[in-house]
RNA sequence: GCUGAAGUGGCGGAAUUGGUAUACGCGACGGACUUAAAAUCCGUUGGAGGCAACUCUGUGUGGGUUCGAUUCCCACCUUCAGCACCA
C-alpha cells in the first residue's frame, strides 16, 4: 500500500489530460442552461502570482466544477489585464520594453495558474494589450464620443516642475514628487473625460436589483453621493465698480460703431492727456479726442452720476461717435466738512474770497487739507470716485464708476499748484508714490482701475446691460435652504470663474491672487490635513445680496470650498454648519441662529460645602437661565456639612442620566470637584468650574493658613476625604467640548498655583475675577449674589447645531418646522430644488506609453476629429525608445505614429492625439470579449451576448468597488442605449438585463504572515509555487478554502496546510485498500445525505470552509465500514473532486471507473434519509443544561416528561421545587422552569 | 469625523426562524507502533474547583427582552476597511 500519493506526478498527468481532451471547452451548441462564472482577470505583474490570487480562482473553480456536474454549460474564462501604468513602471524599472516584459510575465502567469488545475476554457484567453483587443477599446471610445459622452476639458493634474511631467496620484508623496522631492503643483491640462455623471442616477438605482454585498453597495452609493437640495442665486454688488443701467426706451444691446474714435467731453487738458495715455495701453487703435464743440456744463446735480450724465447732454444726437464724460468726487470718511462733489467750496466755507488772489486761495485750501491730515495723526486715507458716462450715437447711455485710493499727508511736496492745491499733499495707495514721482509704470498702476472701467465700457462690441435675470450673481447649492436667513457670508472656491471675472472690482486682487497660487500648490493631502484650520481671503469691494432679506453679505474665497462640487460656491450659515462655524470664528463673522432645537438645553448646578440650592447666586442663575429657555437643575445635596463624594455622585449621576452632548454642568467649590467626576463618565457640551476645589487644593501650602483660619480641623478632614480621588483628566477632556473656570484674585482657598495646575490638566477658558472671594455669600468678607460673567459664557456658541428644528429669526417662516420650510424658503429666494452628485466624470487621458492610443486626430481646421472606424486600430507604435514620462506624452516622440497624419474630414495635415487611455477603459468591457474573443467585425456578436450575458457570478477583491465596477456598469448602460444589447436579453428568469454582474462576491485579502498587506516593499509576499511543489495543488487549494470565510481577510500561515495534506493522504489510503460490499447502515446513510446537503448548500453560498469540514466528518464515518456500498463512496468522492480534482481523478481511474470524475453527476440527497429516528435530547432546568436523554423522535410529551423526571440529575435539581413550566421543543430541547425554593 | 464590516479557546475558525457554545483543522500534552526518529494510529485539551459523580464560570464591556441570548434591542469600547471640508 502506498502511504502517500505522489502529487507532482498525478497533478501534471491530469492537467495534461484535461487540456488534451478539451474537457472545459464551452460547447457552443449545448442545449444546457448557461452559467457565466467570472474571475477578475489579473494584471500580469513581474512578481508573478502570490497566494492571494488563487483564493478567488479556487472558489470559482470549485463552483464551476460543481455547476458542470449539475448539468450546466459553464463559461469560465481567464485573460490578462496587461495595459496600464503598473506594467509600464515595471518595464521602466527593469529596462525592458513593456511589450516584451508583459509577454514574458504572461507566460509565467499562465504556467503558475495552470499548475493549480483550474477549469478555465483557455481558448477564450484575451490580452488587453493586443491590437485585436484594443481595437475594440478604441471603438468604445468612439461610441462614447458619438454619444457626447467623451469630451475634452481642462483639468487640474499633478505636475512636477523639475521632472517636467504629470504624475499619477500614487506618485505624489506628501505633496512632493516621489523621485525628486520637488513640490507638486496642480496644473491645468486639457484632458479627455467620459461623462459617467450622465448615468449617476441610474447607476445608483440599479444597485437595488444586484446581489452584491451590502458593504459594496453602500460604497458605491457613497461614491455616487446623491444629495438633494436647492440652487439659489445671490446678486453681487460692489462699491468700486458699478454699472448703472439707465432707464432707456429699449433696454437691450448697445452697438458701438466700427469707427475707432471716441470724444471726451472735458475742458481739462491734463485729464484728456491722461485718458489718451490710458487708451494707448487699452487699445492703441482707439483714438480719443476732445469733443469738438465743448460746452462747460455747471455741475449742480444731486450726485456724481447725475453730474456725469449732464456733461454729455449737449451732444445728444450730434455725432455718430460715442461721447465719454466723467465727474469725480472725493470721499473722506468721518470728515463731514468735505462735500464730495465740491471739495474746493468745502475749503473756503466762511471765507470771503473776493479779495484774495489765486495763490492765497490755494494757500487756504492747502491749510485746510493739511489740517485734516494733522487731525488724523499726520495721515488720512481717502479716495476718489470717477463716474463715467458714455453716450452712444443711438441716444442711449451707459454708466460706470471706479475708485482710486490715496493717502493724504501733512507734508507738502513740491511747489504749490494754484489750480489743484491738494495734489501736493497725497500719494497713491497703489503705487505708494506722489503724483510727480510717478514713472510711466507707476502711472498705469495707479490708474489701472480707471483703465479697467474704460475697457469694460468701450471694448466689447456689444454690451449687455444687466437685467434683473441675467445680472451677475453667485449660484450656490445647499442642502439646507431652510437656513437661508442665517447666511452671514459667502465663499467661492479659489478656482471659481467669477473671481477672475470680477477682477476689476476686487480691491485686493493681488492678495486674492496670492491665495489662489498657494491653493494650487497645496496637495490634496495638505488640503485635508489642515481640515480644521480654515484659511481664506475676503473679496474686498464685493458684496452678495441675500435674496430673501436683501442683506449684504461679504464674499470670501477659501479652499474648503471645492470647485468641482455643486456650483463651486456656498452660502455660509455658521450657526448650522460646523465648517462654516469654524471659518466664521476665525474671520470673526457673525453667527445667526435660525433653527432652534426642540429640546431645551439642560444645566446642572452643583453647590458646594455647607451650601444649599437657596444660597448665594444659585437662585439668581436659575432664574436668568430659565429666562433664556434652559432647563435648570439645582439639587440640594445631602449632608452638606459632612458630605461624602460617593453619596453626592449617586444623586448626581441619576440626574444626568438623560444629559446629551448639548448640555452643561456647573460646579461651585467642592461641587466643582463632584462635577469633574461626573464629566469623566458622560459627554457634555460645557463644564463650568467656579472657584473649583481640585485634588491640588489640599497640598497647596500658600492656602494652608487661610484654610486653617476659616475651617475647623474636622472640616478640613472632611474636605480632604472628599477630594481624595484621582481624576482622569484625559476622560474629562474628551467628554467635554469646552471647559470654563472662574477664579477670584482674593479667594482664600484657591490660588494661582491651583489655577495653573488645573489649566495644565484641563485646558480651556480661564477667568480671574476681582474681589469675589470664594464667590460665595458665606464668605465672611465678600457677598456674591450674582455672577453676570457666567451668562455670556453659557450662551457662547461653540459649535454649529446641524439638526432640524423650529425656525426662528426668519421673518414669516418663524415657528415653522425647518424641514417644511425648505421648499418655501427656496421658492421665496427664487431658487429651485436640485440634486447633486459627488461622482465626477472619468478622466481617461494618460500621458503615458503603455495604453490604447486615443483614436482622435486634431486638425487645425476641423478641430478634434474621431478616427473613422475602418481605420481602427490606431496602433501603438513600436519605435518609442524612451517611454519614460518626460512631460510630453511618449507617443509624441514616435516617427511612425506621427507620419502622414491626415484629417479624416478635410484631408489636410493634422496631428494625432498623443495621450493613451486609462487601463480601466480596457477592462470595462472584457467580459463581453470572452464570449467572442476572435471576432474581427464586432466587439462581440449580439447573439452570443444574448446567449451568455449577464455574468452570473463574479468574484474579485474590493479594491475595484468604485472604479472598475462602476465603469463596467456604465459601459453596459451605454451599450444598452445604443442597441448593442439584444432586445429580449434575459435576466435570470426573464426581463431585460442592463447590469453586467448579477452576483458579486468579494474575496478578502490574504495578508502576509506579519498580518500586513502583502507587498514587495515589506518582503512578505508568498509565492504559491513552493507550496504547490511541496504539498501539491490539491492541498493548496483546499487549504486556502479551509482558512476561513472567503470574504474575510486573513493572514497567511503555512502551518495549517499539513492538516489538509493529511486529509488527502487519508483519502488516498482509504481508497487504496477499499473493499466494496453492501455494507451500510442508517447512521452512515444519514451522515452521507447530510453531507451532500451541507456541501451542496455551502458551495451555492460560497462557504467552502464548512463544506470541507463536513467532508472530513463524512470520511471518518465511511471509514467505520469494512466493506462499504459503492454508491455511498462514489457520492463522497465526486463531491471531494470539486475541491481536490487531481487526486480524485486519479482515484476514480484507479478504482476502474470510466471517464473523468469531473464529468460525473453531482450526488442528490434525500431529506427523508437524513432524519434520524433516535436523538440525544438536551434537558435544561432553568435554562441550564443538566442532562441528556436518548429518545425516539416521535415520543409523546407525557412519556418524555415521565422519563425525564425519573433521571437522577433532574431529580436532584428539582428536589421538591414546584415545576412552573415544562417546555418541549420537539426534537430539540427540554427546559424545566421551577420556582426558586420549595416554600413558595 | 462619516459609512460599512467584525470582536468566540494558545491559533485559523464553527454554531441564525433564539434551543447542548467551541464542530473541523492547527498546535500542545499523554499513549501505541519503532532499536530510534519521522510518518501513522488512539486519547486529552476554554478557565477555576473536586479523588470522583459533578459544580461554578465563560462568546469585547455594561444593561435589557426571554423559560432560554454568541444570535434580538439599547449604550459603550476595540480592530479592520472605504470615504474624507461633498455645502
Amino acid at each position: 500500500m502506498e502511504q502517500n500519493y505522489n502529487h507532482q506526478k498525478i497533478e501534471k498527468k491530469w492537467q495534461d489530460k484535461w487540456e488534451k481532451d478539451h474537457v472545459f471547452k464551452v460547447d457552443k451548441n449545448s442545449q444546457k442552461e448557461k452559467k457565466y462564472v467570472l474571475d477578475m482577470f489579473p494584471y500580469p505583474s513581474g512578481a508573478g502570482l502570490h497566494v492571494g490570487h488563487p483564493e478567488g480562482y479556487t472558489a470559482t473553480d470549485i463552483y464551476s466544477r460543481y455547476l458542470r456536474m449539475n448539468n450546466y454549460e459553464v463559461i469560465h474564462p481567464m485573460g490578462w489585464d496587461a495595459f496600464g501604468l503598473p506594467a509600464e513602471n515595471y518595464a521602466i524599472k527593469i529596462g525592458v520594453h513593456p511589450k516584451k516584459s508583459t509577454a514574458e510575465n504572461i507566460v509565467n502567469f499562465t504556467k503558475q495558474i495552470k499548475s493549480l488545475g483550474f477549469s478555465y476554457d483557455w481558448e477564450r484567453e484575451i490580452n488587453t494589450s493586443d491590437p485585436s483587443y484594443y481595437k475594440w477599446s478604441q471603438w468604445f471610445f468612439l461610441l462614447l464620443y458619438k454619444n457626447n459622452l467623451a469630451y475634452q476639458k481642462k483639468a487640474p493634474v499633478n505636475w512636477c516642475d523639475s521632472c517636467q511631467t504629470v504624475l499619477a496620484n500614487e506618485q505624489v508623496v506628501d505633496g512632493k514628487c516621489e523621485r525628486c522631492k520637488n513640490e507638486v503643483i496642480k496644473k491645468d491640462l486639457k484632458q479627455w473625460f467620459f461623462k459617467v455623471t450622465e448615468y449617476a442616477d441610474e447607476l445608483l438605482e440599479g444597485l437595488d436589483k444586484l446581489e452584491w454585498s451590502h458593504a459594496l453597495k453602500t460604497m458605491q452609493k457613497n461614491w455616487i453621493g446623491k444629495s438633494e437640495g436647492a440652487e439659489i442665486k445671490f446678486q453681487i454688488t460692489n462699491n468700486k465698480f458699478q454699472t448703472n443701467s439707465l432707464p432707456t426706451g429699449q433696454a437691450g444691446k448697445f452697438q458701438i460703431p466700427n469707427s475707432k474714435k471716441i470724444y471726451f467731453a472735458t475742458g481739462n487738458k491734463s485729464k484728456l492727456e491722461r485718458l489718451k495715455k490710458l487708451f494707448k495701453k487699452i487699445d492703441p487703435q482707439i483714438k480719443i479726442e476732445q469733443v469738438p464743440d465743448y460746452v462747460d456744463v455747471e455741475e449742480n446735480g444731486q450726485d456724481a452720476w447725475e453730474n456725469s450724465l449732464k456733461k454729455t447732454d449737449p451732444y445728444q444726437g450730434k455725432y455718430d461717435v460715442p461721447v465719454l464724460s466723467m465727474d469725480t468726487a472725493v470721499f473722506f470718511s468721518n470728515e463731514d466738512e468735505v462735500d464730495p462733489l465740491a471739495p474746493k467750496r468745502s475749503c473756503l466755507k466762511g471765507v470771503d474770497e473776493k479779495n484774495l488772489t489765486q495763490e492765497e486761495i490755494a494757500e487756504k485750501a492747502l491749510e485746510f487739507y493739511k489740517n485734516i491730515a494733522q487731525k488724523n495723526g499726520g495721515e488720512k486715507e481717502f479716495y476718489y470716485e470717477d463716474f463715467w458716462t458714455i453716450l452712444y450715437p443711438n441716444g442711449e447711455h451707459q454708466q460706470i464708476k471706479n475708485r482710486r485710493d490715496y493717502i493724504l499727508t501733512d507734508q507738502q511736496a513740491g511747489d504749490l499748484d494754484i489750480y489743484f492745491p491738494m495734489k501736493n499733499l497725497y500719494y497713491s495707495k497703489v503705487s505708494g508714490k506722489r503724483f510727480f514721482e510717478n514713472t510711466a509704470e507707476d502711472f498705469f498702476k495707479e490708474f489701472e482701475c480707471q483703465a479697467n472701467v474704460l475697457k469694460e465700457l468701450i471694448l466689447p462690441k456689444i454690451i449687455n446691460p444687466p437685467t434683473s435675470e441675467e445680472a451677475l450673481g453667485i449660484k450656490v447649492f445647499t442642502t439646507r435652504p431652510d437656513t437661508l436667513y442665517g447666511a452671514t457670508y459667502m465663499v467661492l472656491a479659489p478656482e471659481h470663474q467669477l473671481v477672475q471675472e470680477l477682477k476689476i472690482s476686487i480691491e485686493n486682487f493681488s492678495e486674492v491672487e496670492k491665495y489662489i497660487e498657494t491653493t494650487k500648490k497645496k496637495s490634496d493631502l495638505e488640503r485635508t490635513d489642515l481640515n480644521k484650520n480654515k484659511t481664506g481671503v475676503e473679496l474686498k469691494g464685493i458684496k452678495a445680496i441675500n435674496p430673501v432679506n436683501g442683506k449684504e453679505l461679504p464674499v470670501y474665497i477659501s479652499d474648503y470650498v471645492l470647485a468641482t462640487y455643486g456650483t463651486g460656491a456656498i452660502m455660509c450659515v455658521p450657526a448650522h454648519d460646523q465648517r462654516d462655524f469654524e471659518f466664521a470664528q476665525k474671520f470673526n463673522l457673525s453667527i445667526i441662529d435660525v433653527v432652534q432645537s426642540q429640546r431645551k438645553t439642560k444645566v446642572l448646578i452643583v453647590h458646594g460645602f455647607m451650601a444649599t440650592s437657596k444660597d448665594d447666586w444659585f437662585p439668581w442663575l436659575k432664574k436668568e437661565l430659565e429666562k433664556l429657555n434652559y432647563e435648570v437643575l439645582v439639587p440640594d445635596l445631602p449632608d452638606t456639612k459632612n458630605p461624602i463624594l460617593k453619596d453626592w455622585l449617586k444623586i448626581l449621576e441619576s440626574l444626568v442620566q438623560d444629559f446629551a452632548e448639548d448640555d452643561i454642568i456647573i460646579g461651585h467649590s467642592m461641587g466643582a470637584f463632584a462635577a469633574q467626576h461626573l464629566a469623566q463618565k458622560i459627554k457634555i457640551n460645557k463644564l463650568f468650574l467656579v472657584a473649583p476645589v481640585s485634588e491640588f487644593m489640599v497640598d497647596d501650602q500658600t492656602r494652608t493658613e487661610s484654610i486653617k483660619e476659616n475651617f475647623t480641623k474636622e472640616q478640613i478632614e472632611i474636605l480632604r476625604k472628599f477630594t481624595d480621588y484621582q481624576l482622569n483628566y484625559q476622560n474629562i477632556k474628551s467628554n467635554v467640548e469646552k471647559i470654563y473656570a472662574y477664579f477670584s484674585d482674593d479667594d482664600p482657598y484657591t490660588s494661582d498655583k491651583q489655577q495653573k495646575q488645573l489649566v495644565e490638566k484641563l485646558p480651556g477658558e480661564y477667568r480671574v475675577l476681582k474681589n469675589k472671594g470664594h464667590i460665595n455669600i458665606s464668605d465672611s468678607r465678600v457677598s456674591v449674589f450674582e455672577l453676570p460673567e457666567i451668562i455670556s459664557d453659557i450662551e457662547e456658541k461653540i459649535r454649529a447645531t446641524e439638526a432640524q428644528g423650529k425656525m426662528i429669526n426668519s421673518e414669516e417662516f418663524d415657528g415653522m418646522d425647518s424641514e417644511k420650510a425648505q421648499q418655501k424658503i427656496t421658492k421665496k429666494a427664487g431658487g429651485k430644488l436640485t440634486t447633486q452628485y459627488k461622482l465626477r466624470d472619468w478622466l481617461v487621458s494618460r500621458q503615458r506609453y503603455w495604453g490604447a492610443p486615443i483614436p482622435i486626430i486634431h486638425c487645425p481646421k476641423c478641430g478634434a476629429v474621431p478616427v473613422p472606424e475602418k481605420d481602427l486600430p490606431v496602433l501603438l507604435p513600436d519605435d518609442v525608445q524612451d517611454f519614460r514620462p518626460t512631460g510630453q506624452p511618449p507617443l509624441a516622440l514616435s516617427k511612425e505614429f506621427n507620419k502622414n497624419v491626415q484629417c479624416p474630414k478635410c484631408g489636410g495635415e493634422a496631428i494625432r492625439e498623443h495621450d493613451t487611455m486609462d487601463g480601466f477603459v480596457d477592462n470595462s468591457w472584457y467580459y463581453y470579449r470572452y464570449l467572442d474573443s476572435q471576432n474581427e467585425k464586432e466587439f462581440c456578436a449580439k447573439d452570443l451576448i444574448k446567449k451568455y450575458m449577464p455574468v452570473d457570478t463574479y468574484v474579485g477583491g474590493t479594491e475595484h468597488a468604485v472604479g472598475h465596477l462602476i465603469y463596467s456598469r456604465f459601459f453596459t448602460k451605454v451599450l444598452r442605449d445604443n442597441g448593442y444589447l439584444p432586445a429580449d436579453r434575459s435576466l435570470g428568469e426573464g426581463g431585460d438585463f442592463d447590469e453586467p454582474f448579477l452576483k458579486l462576491i468579494n474575496q478578502g485579502l490574504i495578508m502576509g504572515t506579519d498580518g500586513q498587506k502583502m507587498s514587495k516593499s515589506l518582503g512578505n509576499v508568498v509565492n504559491p509555487d513552493e507550496v504547490v511543489e511541496e504539498y501539491g495543488a490539491d492541498s493548496f487549494r483546499m487549504y486556502e478554502m479551509f482558512m476561513g470565510p472567503l470574504e474575510d481577510s486573513k493572514p497567511w500561515n503555512i502551518d495549517g496546510i499539513k492538516g489538509l495534506r493529511r486529509f488527502l493522504d487519508k483519502n488516498w489510503r482509504y481508497f487504496s485498500d477499499i473493499n466494496y460490499g453492501d455494507e451500510s447502515n442508517n447512521q452512515v446513510v444519514s451522515i452521507l445525505h447530510k453531507t451532500i446537503k451541507k456541501v451542496t448548500e455551502d458551495i451555492e453560498n460560497f462557504r467552502f470552509n464548512t463544506a470541507i469540514s463536513s467532508l472530513m466528518v463524512c470520511l471518518k464515518i465511511l471509514s467505520s465500514l469494512n466493506s462499504p456500498d459503492k454508491t455511498l463512496v462514489d457520492s463522497y468522492l465526486i463531491m471531494l473532486s470539486a475541491f481536490a480534482p487531481h487526486i480524485c481523478e486519479e482515484i476514480w481511474q484507479k478504482l476502474g471507473n470510466e471517464g473523468f470524475i469531473c464529468r460525473q453527476e453531482w450526488p442528490k440527497y434525500d431529506e427523508k434519509l437524513i432524519v434520524e429516528d433516535k436523538i440525544n435530547l438536551p434537558i435544561q432546568i432553568n435554562g441550564k443544561l443538566r442532562a441528556t436523554l436518548e429518545i425516539e423522535v416521535d415520543i409523546s410529551e407525557d412519556d418524555l416528561k415521565k422519563q425525564i423526571l425519573g433521571l437522577e440529575n433532574v431529580q436532584r435539581f428539582i428536589d421538591g421545587k414546584e415545576i412552573v413550566k415544562f417546555i418541549y421543543i420537539k426534537g430539540k430541547i427540554v427546559n424545566i422552569v421551577t420556582c426558586l425554593s420549595a416554600d413558595k
